[in-house]
DNA sequence: CGGCCGGTGTCAGCCCGGTGTCAGTCGCGG
DNA sequence: CCGCGACTGACACCGGGCTGACACCGGCCG
């Protein structure tokens, strides 16, 4: 197991690092966030130890960076704040698991190995779209970076229009594959849900409408055959 | 995703379904193989976790049976033994993906993911003529690059005439096939729509009109091939 | 020269899709 | 056990673009 740690109290660092170590891990330690990238770009790593306060690159933009190229590391977040609040923003951010300080480190281990023994990343296919990037194997969809908080509707139906790769999907084709078939076929849902959505990406507009046929992604940006 | 469950176990199969449909899933839940098939002849599904164990039909038979109608849904089967012939067998008659009981949830949905990867959808075909283009499944047609803002109507008659492959299309024909059976006989809307069209084709013109025929793209004729 | 087929201008109705809102459900936390 | 909030899906309403009818024109051909 190959373990990046970013942290830059050094005491705590090292004690992690030769925690790990001794628990048969391969570490690397970097004290901020710019290293921390540095290391990325060059090593494959099966997980990383991110603390959210680090000097220069914030943890949070380490995470937010990883997403953004396909980082196939897992990210376990440390913090110091233990507030529900920062574990949904870290959760939000791409970060896999969260843990607050202070901590057992026999729970670090654990989770370090949990998040280690996770199913290989080749599995994890990435659909994007200009600024708009989608996870489906972690649930999370970005645009420009950011986080987006789609409900689970609403990323379905993203990712379903994504897989089209810009083709058009009729209604009745996005109920057949989102909904499953109790659904009343005169529903109104897939419009409401379609809406909802496209509020959530904001502008510029990426979801656009045929009439009578159904939606796509993109203009005709696509170009792929 | 659209997941079909066949679990005969009552609780087990909620525990899945519930959990998947957390997952963003669509799911359907049968508890024999009876109903499976029923279901599989109906709707289309990504993927169908089965329970080897089931009344009826048993999973093995589910599969085979999969396996000779051209079932486009991968097969997650579940079972309770553990063992490599097992294994072997369930492969063997066409499953996708083996998992042993008892099992991890997450390994279950990661599993499930990875067998949904969207088979390469159909490529989109494009009908050209000269400097026009037109693509069906993205609803959209260019014409020297530029991009045309049809109306379904305007769209659905130039992919008529130009799938035609500048044979004539009478008018009688484009009503069959572009508007719907229930119109007056004496309807003038053809040569409105013929008309709209042409107007944003622009020049040089494509469409001509052969007198008492119909219409045609394209001069006298094309590669007949 | 006159009939007829097809093109054109115009206009009213309507259907489709977008939007605001509300109620029901479920999960979660107190 | 209750209450709160998120998600979902149903309505009702609105606005605009699409549609199709009608009247008229023009040119080709008998």
């Amino acid at each position: 197991m190959r373990v990046l740690v970013v942290e830059d109290h050094e005491v705590l660092g090292e004690t992690i690092g030769t925690g790990l170590r001794r628990e048969g891990m391969a570490v690397d330690l970097v004290l901020d966030g710019t290293d921390a990238l540095a290391r990325l770009a060059v090593n494959r790593y099966d997980v990383v130890v991110l603390d959210r306060d680090i000097p220069g690159v914030h943890g949070d933009d380490v995470c937010r960076r990883m997403a953004e190229d396909r980082r196939e590391a897992r990210v376990l977040m440390l913090t110091a704040a233990a507030s529900v609040d920062d574990r949904v923003v870290g959760l939000g951010l791409g970060a896999d698991d969260y843990l607050p300080k202070p901590f057992d480190f026999s729970e670090l281990v654990a989770r370090i190995r949990a998040l280690g023994r996770r199913v290989p990343v080749a599995l994890s296919i990435r659909f994007t779209y200009g600024d708009l990037a989608l996870d489906p194997a972690r649930r999370h969809a970005t645009r420009a970076g950011r986080p987006l908080a789609l409900s689970p509707k609403e990323f379905a139906v993203l990712e379903c229009l994504l897989a089209a790769e810009g083709r058009v999907v009729s209604a009745e084709e996005l109920l057949e594959r989102v909904w499953d078939d109790a659904v009343d076929p005169f529903t109104t849902t897939v419009k409401t849900t379609i809406r909802r959505l496209r509020n959530k990406l904001g502008d510029p507009a990426v979801v656009h409408t045929v009439r009578e046929g159904g939606y796509r992604i993109g203009d005709v940006a696509w170009r792929d055959d």
